[in-house]
DNA sequence: CATAAATATTGACAGACTTCGATATAGCGC
DNA sequence: GCGCTATATCGAAGTCTGTCAATATTTATG
């Protein structure tokens, strides 16, 4: 965890209404544009560029099937996710505020 | 979960990766402002900034002694942050996708 | 009360984000 | 090949974010 960049990024890429909206969509499964824009009210390029920001975000995954795109969640990223929360979150060992403590206190 | 407005809201404060550093001096507990500032290389303001930030998402709270203010993160928060992505992410009963599903292929 | 230290607020600016309409690209069916 | 449909890209407008310097506020101390 260099400099919390990338980290940073996903949760961005978590921080938008409509995205979370999609992928509440998606967590029963794959399901093709067309069909998620039929349950939003957004422009057509507004989604396009929304599961464009997904993927490369790793979160979702696209498959083509001739003029249709099939988008899904990657399942392992969620897991991902819950331990970069930990990570930041959670008390660590020999983390910098422990190692600093004065003796008497550890 | 009505438009998905706060829950976008939580994940946009995890979003930057000052406040994930922050957040992550904090994971072992109580910090004062001026010792993360120490800790960091971003002017005062910017700090009093994020930390209005955080606390306003409710993911840290605020402790005022003296002229110090101490700092440290709400270890509820955290579940609930593990919980609404959860919620969000993963598959659920009685979702759209499924009740839209013809029978045989329940 | 005057000063100093810690933190908060304000105002400004640059860059990033969200959204759209218009247009381009790709693939199917006739 | 032509038209149709699904999706992607482009360019622009408006909004939001992160950052800073300057200044204000709060509190302890001499």
């Amino acid at each position: 965890m260099a400099n919390y960049q990338t980290e940073a990024q996903l949760f961005k890429t978590l921080g938008n209404p409509t995205r979370l909206h999609i992928l509440d969509m998606l967590s029963c499964g794959e399901i093709c544009a067309c069909d998620i824009l039929d349950g939003l009210t957004i422009s057509q390029s507004t989604l396009s560029h929304h599961m464009r920001v997904l993927i490369q975000a790793d979160i979702v995954i696209a498959r083509k099937d001739a003029t249709w795109v099939y988008y899904s969640i990657i399942p392992k990223r969620i897991a991902e996710l819950h331990a970069i929360l930990d990570a930041i979150l959670l008390p660590k060992q020999n983390c910098v505020c422990e190692v600093n403590r004065p003796e008497d206190e550890k």
